[in-house]
DNA sequence: TTTTAAATGACCGACAGTCGGTCATTTAAA
DNA sequence: TTTAAATGACCGACTGTCGGTCATTTAAAA
C-alpha cells in the first residue's frame, strides 16, 4: 500500500475550497483549472474525487444543508411557536445576512445545475433532500397540530409549503427581485387561515 | 439596396425549427450547428438573428407563452368557477396531455438557462412574463371575491400560488416524480380554506 | 527493491461565437 | 434597356476555450 488519504475528507475539502469561486463567478464561468489550481491540486485530481464539474456543486450544497439542520437544531426547543419554527426554516432564503444571501446564490447554482444535467445520481441527490426537508417540515406542523396551535389541515400544506419556497428563491432571482416580504406575507396569510385562534 | 427581409418572422421561424431539437436533446447537448441545420442555414446566420444560443430558447418560451394565453381566453367565460379558472391557468403543468408535457420540458429548459444567464434583457423578459401572469390570476381571484365564491383574504395569496406552481414545476423534474397530483390536492386544500360554504 | 495508491498536466475533441468573403437583388446612371 | 455599383443576407472555415482523459511520475509502504 502506498499513502491512504481520507477520500471523503478530501472531496470535502475542494468543494469548500471552490465556494467562494463558484459565488463570485458563477458555474458556467468557472473552469476546473480553476477550481484544481485554487484547492492547490492539479486539474487531473479533481476527476478523481468527482465524477464531473456538476458533482463539485452538490457536494457544496451538501454542506450547506448539514449546516442549516444544525443552525436549525440549535434554535428550536418546546418553547418556540409553529409559525417561527417554520420562519426559521426557511430563514436561509428569508434572512437579509449576507452569509445566508450566500446560501441563496449557492442554491440557485444547484437548482441551475439540476435542471441542466439529467442523471440518475442527480435525481437520487434531489430526492434525498427533498426528503430530508420534507420530514424536518412535518414534524414542525405536526407538533404544532399536537400543541392545538394549528388546525389538522395544515398538514396538508407540508407538500406545498416546500415547492412555494423554492418559487420564490428562483423567481426571485429570475427576476432580479427581493421577494422576502412577499413570501414572509404568504406564510403570514397560510397561518391565518390555519391558525387556532384563542 | 438589397433583399429586406422579415427579421422578426425569421427570428420565429428558426425558433419554432428548434423548438423538437431542444426538446429532444435539452439545451446544453443541442449545438447551434444542428440548429443551423435544422432550421437550413448557415451557422454564422443564426448570429445574425440571435446574439447567443440562450436568446433561442427566450424566443421559443414567449410563442409558448402567447399560445397558453389565447387557450386560456378560449376557454373561460362567466359561467366558469373560479377554482375551474386556476386550475386552468395551470393547466399546462396539470395537464395529461402529451402535447402539454412538450410545454413543461420547455419551460423547464427556459428555467434553467434564466438561473445561469445573467443580463439585463433575461431579467427584463422573465419580470415582464410574471407581471402578465400575475395580472390574469389577480383577475380570476378578484371575480371570484366579487361573485362571493371566496373569501376576500384569498387575494393575498395570488403571489405566492404563481411561485408555488413554478416550485412543482421545477421539482417535479429535479426529482424525476410526477408532481401534479399533490398540485392539485395543493390548490384543493387552500380552495377548502378560502371558498365560502354555501 | 518492488509494489501500488495518488497525483499530475499535456493532450484531445467538442463547441460557441467570429469574420472575411460571396452572392442575389435592387437601384439608378448611361 | 443595359449594366455597374451598392447593399445586406448568407455562409462555413477558423479560433479560442474548456471539460474530461490517460500515460507517466512520485513517493509511501512492504
Amino acid at each position: 500500500m502506498a499513502i491512504i488519504v481520507d477520500k471523503d475528507k478530501k472531496r470535502r475539502d475542494i468543494a469548500a475550497a471552490s465556494t467562494a469561486l463558484l459565488l463570485e463567478k458563477g458555474f458556467k464561468n468557472l473552469t476546473v483549472t480553476e477550481i484544481a489550481k485554487n484547492a492547490g491540486i492539479g486539474k487531473g485530481t479533481v476527476y478523481d474525487y468527482f465524477s464531473n464539474k456538476e458533482e463539485i456543486v452538490f457536494e457544496i450544497i451538501r454542506t450547506f444543508i448539514e449546516e442549516h439542520h444544525n443552525y436549525l437544531l440549535s434554535h428550536t426547543d418546546q418553547e418556540t411557536s409553529t409559525k417561527q419554527k417554520v420562519l426559521y426554516l426557511f430563514d436561509f432564503f428569508l434572512s437579509e445576512y449576507k452569509s445566508y444571501e450566500k446560501h441563496q446564490d449557492v442554491y440557485r447554482e444547484y437548482v441551475s445545475v439540476s435542471l441542466s444535467t439529467k442523471s440518475k445520481a442527480m435525481l437520487e441527490f434531489n430526492s434525498e433532500c427533498s426528503v430530508f426537508i420534507k420530514s424536518i417540515l412535518e414534524n414542525i406542523i405536526d407538533e404544532g397540530i399536537q400543541k392545538g396551535e394549528i388546525k389538522p389541515i395544515g398538514k396538508r400544506l407540508v407538500d406545498g409549503l416546500i415547492k412555494t419556497e423554492r418559487g420564490y428563491m428562483i423567481l426571485a432571482w429570475a427576476q432580479g427581485q427581493n421577494l422576502k416580504v412577499e413570501f414572509k406575507d404568504y406564510i403570514d396569510t397560510l397561518f391565518e387561515l390555519i391558525e387556532i385562534k384563542k
